[in-house]
DNA sequence: AGTTTAACTTACCATATGGTAAGTGATAAC
DNA sequence: GTTATCACTTACCATATGGTAAGTTAAACT
C-alpha cells in the first residue's frame, strides 16, 4: 500500500530549484538557499534527490517533458506547411510567457560543459533531429522554401530564449509586463520565419 | 621610471580567465585552477586584481573593448543603410571565428543576476542606443524597412552567440571546423536581416 | 652600498557547501 | 502491541575556495 503522501514537498523542492537554477544558475544555488526558501533542512533535499547534480536531473526531466509534450502536440496535429510552423512559434511564445522559467533553464543547461547538458541533449535531439527532417522533407516537396534548417531553428530557438531572459529580467525588476511589445516581437519573429520559409508568401516592397 | 614588466604576466592571467570563464563559467572557475594552468601562484592572480569579481569586471572590460572596436569601425565608415548592416553582421561573423570565446564570454555574462552583467550592461547599453536610434532614423526616411530595432538585434545577436556557442562545442570536441556550414550560415542570416531590413531587396518566389 | 619597489610566493584562515550518519516521530502493517 | 517504514531532522564532517598577512627575490633608484 502507498503511504498519503504529505502534500508535494518534492513537487515544490523541484519548482524551487527551477526557479533558482534558472535565474541564477546552477553554481550559484545552494542547497541551503534552496531548503530555507522552503522553510525545509538541507538533507530533506538530499533524502528526495540523492545529489545536487541528481536534483538539476529531475528539474531538466521535468521541463522538457513539458516542453516536449507542447511540441509534440503540434506536431501531432493536422496543420502542415508553414502553418505548422506558425503554430509551434505561437506555442513556444505562449510558454515563454507563461513560464519563462523553463526557457531560462534551457539557457542555463545548454552551455557546453554544463552539468545538466548531457541530460539535456539525450532529452532533445531526438526532437530536434525530428523537426529537421520533417523540414527537409517539406522543402524537397516545395512546401517549404529551401534553407538550412539548422539556422533556422537555432535562430528562432535563440530568439525565444533571449525574448525569455529578458521577460525574467523585467520580471525581477518589478516590471509588470506590458503585453504588447511582446505581442510585437511574436508577430516580427514569425514574419521573419515566414519569409524564409514561406514559398507562398510574397514579400511587397 | 617604469620597471620592465616580466612579459605579460596581466595579460596571460586574462585570457586564461577569459577562457575558462567563458567555457566554463565564473562560477565552476576557481582562481587556483586558472593559476595552475599558467605554473602560477593563486596569489599573484590576487595580485593583479584584487578580488575574482575584479578579475571578471577586467576580462569583460577588455572584451568590450575588443569588440567596440571592431563595431565602431564599422559605423565610422561610409556605408549607409542596408549596406552598413551587411558589414556589421560580416564583421561579428569575423569576430566570432577567431575569437569564440570572446562570444562565450558574452552569453555567460549576460545572464540577469551574473557578476559581470552590470559592468556588461554599462558597456554595451551606449552602443545599443546607437545602434537602434540609427535604424530608427534610417527607418524614418524610408532606407530601411520598417520594423522593431530591438528585435532585430536581439535576434541577431542571440543567433551569432548561438554560433558561437556551437563553435566552441565543436572545437573542445577536437572537431577541426569545415568552414563551409559556418559560411553558409552567415549566408542566411545576411538574407534574413537583409529580407527585414532592406526596402529594395525583392524577395522572389 | 643601501633603500625602495615591483612581482611573486609560502603560510594560513574563515567560510560555504555538498554530503554522511544517526536519530525522531508519525503512520501503516502484522 | 510491536515492528517496519516513510518523511524529515539534528549533528557532524571533509573539502574547496576566496582572501589576508607576511615574507622573498631581483631589479632600480639614489
Amino acid at each position: 500500500m502507498e503511504k498519503i503522501e504529505k502534500i508535494g514537498t518534492k513537487e515544490r523542492i523541484l519548482d524551487a530549484a527551477l526557479s533558482s537554477f534558472s535565474t541564477s544558475g546552477f553554481d550559484a544555488t545552494s542547497l541551503d538557499a534552496i531548503a530555507e526558501s522552503l522553510d525545509i533542512r538541507k538533507q530533506t533535499i538530499l533524502y528526495h534527490f540523492a545529489t545536487k547534480k541528481g536534483l538539476l536531473n529531475a528539474v531538466v526531466e521535468r521541463a522538457a517533458e513539458n516542453l516536449i509534450t507542447s511540441i509534440e502536440e503540434v506536431l501531432n496535429g493536422e496543420l502542415k506547411g508553414w502553418e505548422r510552423i506558425e503554430a509551434l512559434a505561437r506555442m513556444i511564445f505562449r510558454l515563454a510567457l507563461r513560464e519563462p522559467l523553463l526557457l531560462g533553464l534551457l539557457r542555463e543547461v545548454s552551455r557546453p560543459g554544463s552539468v545538466g547538458s548531457e541530460r539535456l541533449k539525450t532529452l532533445m535531439t531526438p526532437l530536434m533531429d525530428r523537426a529537421i527532417f520533417w523540414m527537409q522533407s517539406e522543402m524537397e516537396i516545395g512546401r517549404m522554401r529551401r534553407t538550412d534548417p539548422r539556422l533556422v531553428l537555432l535562430s528562432a530557438y535563440s530568439t525565444v530564449v533571449g525574448l525569455a531572459t529578458e521577460i525574467e529580467v523585467l520580471r525581477t525588476a518589478g516590471i509588470e509586463q506590458a503585453l504588447r511589445p511582446i505581442t510585437v516581437r511574436r508577430r516580427e519573429l514569425i514574419r521573419f520565419l515566414r519569409v524564409s520559409l514561406d514559398p507562398e508568401y510574397l514579400q511587397t516592397k
